[in-house]
DNA sequence: CGTATTTGACCGGCGC
DNA sequence: GCGCCGGTCAAATACG
């Protein structure tokens, strides 16, 4: 039977077709290129973080998944604080499923299959908000300021270790955990996890719908810390794994911290994690920037987009830059020996990609 | 022995 | 209300 019809889901980002992508420009370059109406914006992010003009996808991740920060950092017209809608997605399921049945829309990614063989990996990432909870339950504006990432973060782990009974039972159900918006990477890697700093406990798998590939739940294992994200290979393309990541880390970067790199971020010497957190506020793109040098990354290409939707301007405004990533000790004790070369890719119109990274000699690995 | 992973059961949301 | 489904829990197991 067929099979991509009802799964409106916010995951779609998934389905994109690499043949679309391969054709020439991603789909939802495409589809948004309207709606970049700040090039130059982007140019000044460029300009803006010379040593940093890139953001990869540790870096996100590192730095913090700090939703501002990226979608800043990428595109949109970012001057406001609220940048990115709170939600999105499956509102007009139909039309994104009808959309990715065509192989089109603004959740598609592709990755780009012009690596040449120099190029071990390369990656894209999509990032989509999704309001949690019941769609559209609340007006486009209003709480989106409440729920600011970082706050969100605090909330959340405080929250969750206070009490969190089980589920089901009763009380305080009214505030159903809304899920973060999702960042999701897509690695051209023959390893499925990639390693990226962080450690993670596996707390499921499932399998996916039309893929024969399963997809791994993994939770940071820092307590306190609640930032989740799941691991699948792309049906369309085995070689490509997808990372989807939800919420900040409230913590550093444990590879980070062993790094002997010498840090004094602000993040690192506080005690407390929360409290980091909390800093993190002000110091989010610094420690971005910083951590940005110091990660740990082998040689994978990573490329990253992110897409907003606004519920109100169905317009999805995406950039997408790409990065080295880790290569993750595989079992095998000798894994193909990474160069360190820096690989660029070509965006078409707007290429928003940088090159990212220079190379790194000595890589630490957890 | 402590911890991470495996894996089927379970839950809540949603479509019908 | 029922069944599908994505996501999570947690007991059992594997690992070191
Ligand atoms: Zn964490």
């Amino acid at each position: 039977m067929s099979n991509e019809k009802k799964n409106p889901y916010q995951y779609d980002p998934f389905d994109y077709n690499p043949h679309e992508i391969n054709r020439s420009s991603f789909p939802f370059f495409n589809y948004g290129t309207h709606s970049i109406q700040d090039p130059q914006n982007l140019h000044g992010f460029e300009s803006d973080h010379p040593n940093s003009s890139f953001m990869s996808f540790t870096d996100c991740l590192h730095g913090s998944m700090d939703y501002n920060t990226l979608s800043k950092a990428f595109d949109m017209s970012c001057s406001s604080s609220e940048v990115i809608s709170p939600q999105l997605d499956h509102e007009n399921s139909k039309n994104q499923q009808a959309a990715a049945a065509a192989g089109v829309g603004d959740h598609s990614v592709g990755t780009s299959t012009t690596e040449n063989p120099s190029t071990p990996n390369s990656s894209v990432s999509s990032s989509s908000n999704e309001a949690a909870g019941s769609h559209e339950h609340e007006d486009s504006e209003k709480k989106k300021k409440e729920k600011q990432p970082k706050v969100a973060v605090c909330d959340e782990a405080a929250g969750d270790e206070e009490d969190k009974s089980k589920k089901g039972s009763k009380a305080k159900k009214k505030e159903k955990r809304q899920r973060e918006p999702r960042f999701a990477f897509l690695t051209k890697s023959e390893v499925d996890h990639l390693e990226d700093g962080y450690r993670w406990r596996k707390y499921g798998q499932k399998a996916v719908k039309n893929s024969p590939y399963p997809r791994s739940y993994y939770r940071c294992t820092t307590q306190k810390c609640v930032v989740k994200k799941r691991v699948e290979r792309s049906f369309q393309d085995p070689s490509i794994v997808i990372t989807t990541y939800e919420g900040q880390h409230n913590h550093q970067c444990p590879a980070t911290l062993r790094g002997n790199l010498n840090l004094n971020a602000v993040g690192m010497l506080s005690p407390n994690p929360l409290l980091t957190s909390a800093s993190l506020n002000g110091s989010a793109r610094f420690q971005h920037e910083f951590l940005t040098q110091f990660l740990p990354m082998n040689n994978q290409l990573q490329l990253q987009l992110q897409s907003h939707h606004h519920q109100d301007d169905h317009q999805a405004s995406n950039s997408m830059i790409y990065s080295n990533l880790v290569a993750p000790h595989p079992h095998h004790h000798h894994q193909q020996h990474q160069r360190q070369q820096r690989q660029q890719l070509h965006v078409p119109d707007y290429g928003l990609l940088q090159d990212l990274v220079p190379s790194f000699g000595h890589k630490q690995e957890p």
